[in-house]
DNA sequence: ATTGACATTAACGTTAACGTAAACTAGAAT
DNA sequence: ATTCTAGTTTACGTTAACGTTAATGTCAAT
């Protein structure tokens, strides 16, 4: 249980570049700890968080919003008062999440019904063909 | 039945900008008509395609991305092979689709669970308070 | 101790997707 | 007819998110 990855270990999992995780670092967005030499290491939370990160991306958040959200999950709220807001904000923001699924189903669904277009489009050429 | 709109009308409708719809048509995504003195004018036609359009950004694909789809899903395949090619293709599309949502469901799911570890904190909280 | 592969910082370059400004024209309203 | 609002093209500017290069240091293996 010590368990850490150099920077180019987690590149190669995560199919990124090196300079896109000093990016991210540069960014805020993560903070590795460092050897004696002054090289980079990486824990599994970092792995976790970097994890984390490039899902926020895959679906469009900037950097920044992603900073915001990480963030605010991160710090050790430990006032009442603290926690309700960062609630309200975590409230907020799978709420934007839950708008973008329903975008994306609904491009979805208009998708599909094309491809429907174009396979009974099909299928009366096949009918013309055999008679 | 022949109702058309400005480049203002859709840039109001849609909450981008005249530069945004001239952008999109520059890179030949739309193909406006044209009026005696020059000014562009948008059927019906042109503002589904738009609202196409801010769909597929809104979910983080390209505009290079979404040419290529609309184009697509957008000639006149009259030819069986052409169609079966467009459907492979669309289907192709479609998945890449789904992969996203079911992407997007992980991250929201993360999320809740985040908050709910943040909630049961809170109950904790008012829990020691009220002793 | 010397490779060789990988690491570091610093800094400039690149691309997509527009923003913005200038200089001008068209159309609607008074 | 004039004024005002909205349209046009051209062209340079901007920002995010890295890519790339240079000049140099580190670490593991021989």
């Amino acid at each position: 249980m010590e368990q850490t990855y150099t920077i180019s270990d987690l590149a190669h999992e995560f199919d990124i570049s090196t300079r896109t995780i000093r990016y991210y670092e540069e960014r805020g967005l993560i903070h590795p700890g460092r050897t004696e030499g002054g090289q980079r290491t990486y824990s599994r939370k970092d792995r976790t968080r970097l994890r984390l990160i490039l899902r926020g991306k895959r679906f469009g958040f900037s950097l920044e919003e992603i900073a915001e959200m990480i963030n605010m999950f991160d710090q050790d709220r430990s006032g009442k008062k603290q926690l309700e807001v960062t609630i309200q904000y975590g409230r907020k923001k799978i709420k934007e999440v839950d708008d973008k699924i329903q975008d994306m189903i609904a491009l979805r669904d208009e998708m599909e019904s094309l491809l429907q277009d174009f396979q009974s489009r099909l299928k009366q050429i096949k009918g013309e063909e055999s008679r």
